[in-house]
DNA sequence: TTTATATAAACGATTATTTGAATATAGAGA
DNA sequence: TCTCTATATTCAAATAATCGTTTATATAAA
């Protein structure tokens, strides 16, 4: 049962979507967003960061559709568009959790022996 | 409330591990371990991909902990380490189907007016 | 119309990722 | 040991991502 060729592109949408995890900030922002909506200047004081570098994260999030904007005068503020985001991102938070115990507790019985 | 510097370790930890998303391939094997597991002859034959490329990415994904290794002879079988990956991506792939849908019905709006 | 503020975009440098092709390793059996 | 098969690794090239810095745009208010 090979893999039609077709499907290879449904999955190229799935890691495009995904290419928004794989940045620390990008995360960080999204995690803040889902507390309560935020404008530029927030974020890039929360984040400690430039504001250009959270400008750019917030571009590639709304291109990807995962954060909506409102603007009012001219400080546009930015919210989640989709809590399922966060749902994900927390099951990989739990996965990454219990990998971590694994590991610390393979290495109390290292120490044991 | 500022995000502590220490957090962001936290948040780069999380991001590494999406990392294995990024790639459609990788998508594509962990979906395809998730029926059942797969050696990696029989991974390069379902994706339709050269054997050194799998290989490659299979690694990424052992690296990860996402994916177990079992040695019978000559042949490797791989199999899912932990089904919460799927079901992760499988919400990612209903906000993906979401997103896709609004784009259509706004393209259809558009059409009648 | 000028000025100030909030946000976005462009630029260049650096670093990372992916790939096909070629090569290496590891185990099984003759 | 030799050979076959399964899997892993290396290499160089192409592409892409990230960053700090600088510059541009857009709105509001004077």
């Amino acid at each position: 049962m090979l893999i039609p060729a077709i499907t290879h592109e449904v999955y190229q949408l799935e890691a495009n979507l995904c290419y928004a995890f794989v940045d620390p900030t990008r995360i960080l922002i999204l995690y803040a967003l889902n507390k309560r909506p935020y404008n530029v200047t927030e974020l890039t004081q929360q984040l400690r960061a430039n504001q250009p570098k959270v400008s750019r994260h917030l571009k590639i999030l709304r291109d990807l559709g995962m954060v909506h904007t409102t603007r009012q005068g001219t400080t546009i503020t930015y919210e989640l568009a989709d809590c399922r985001l966060i749902e994900a991102l927390d099951i990989l938070r739990g996965v990454l959790r219990d990998s971590v115990a694994d590991k610390a507790s393979l290495l109390t019985e290292l120490q044991i022996e």
